[in-house]
DNA sequence: AATGTAATTGCAACAATGTTGCACTAAAGA
DNA sequence: TCTTTAGTGCAACATTGTTGCAATTACATT
């Protein structure tokens, strides 16, 4: 969990995911961006910045990658919450705080999980 | 829930995707079919299996997409159960008959799930 | 403040995955 | 058998992500 240099790239691209209430697409950050950089530097520090722990990497329900920022996971962390996608504004959003209870046979080791639901959101509903 | 015509594609694609015991991804039914029809073809059948509820999607935790047979949902046709992404030999499985507990705040309206947790399987681990 | 070095970037090229339009083919009901 | 139209192949394109390499830049050290 070493930290990495600061570019700006590295710097606009953590804001516009702090600031934001909704996971963001690579496309969507590149446009917010504004050719301030690279398309293959918004994959690198995207990827640098999941790796330092600061962002969480969410695949929605479509397949496509969105990235979140990490509130409250400085201690442990974890990113078992759902993440909820809305068919029609298509935002994903984390729901923090609500994670699903399940049970696999022992023989199965778990690293990591990935809960999407899918719906309309209160906005959308 | 119609049912579209039998061709060649059709049936050999559902066949080799029912007699597998993990979920196949498009590079590997073409992979399997030797030629037998274009590339295109496949993604349209899949798209059409889909949707006539023969089989179904699964967006693994890596984003790739996969698909598997639909065992037990001729009546009620849910994928609510968890799929297991083994991160050593790339399978993905049905866990059939495990379905995590949770909830959502009521102004959310839920259409579909995807819960995929990865980690090692019994023949990995 | 100047400097050295290793991390970071831009560019170009590539790979994988998925989509679309259109002319042609073939499944299956009449 | 004939007719209709779902399904197919091909070509072309779009999107998303990766890699190699030379040029740049952050930042620790002098």
């Amino acid at each position: 969990m070493k930290q990495g240099r600061n570019t700006t790239a590295k710097t606009e691209i953590l804001k516009l995911i702090n600031q934001s209430d909704v996971a963001l697409s690579h496309a969507e950050i590149q446009l917010s961006l504004e050719g301030l950089c690279d398309r293959v530097t918004i994959y690198r520090v995207l990827d640098r910045l999941t790796e330092e722990g600061r962002i969480h990497r969410i695949v929605n329900i479509d397949g496509g990658v969105k990235y979140a920022s990490c509130t409250g996971c400085s201690a442990v962390h974890q990113h078992s919450h759902i993440h909820f996608s809305c068919q029609k504004c298509k935002s994903v959003t984390c729901m923090e705080g609500i994670e699903p209870a399940f049970s696999l046979p022992a023989a199965y080791q778990i690293s990591e999980v990935n809960f999407t639901v899918s719906g309309l959101c209160p906005q959308c509903a």
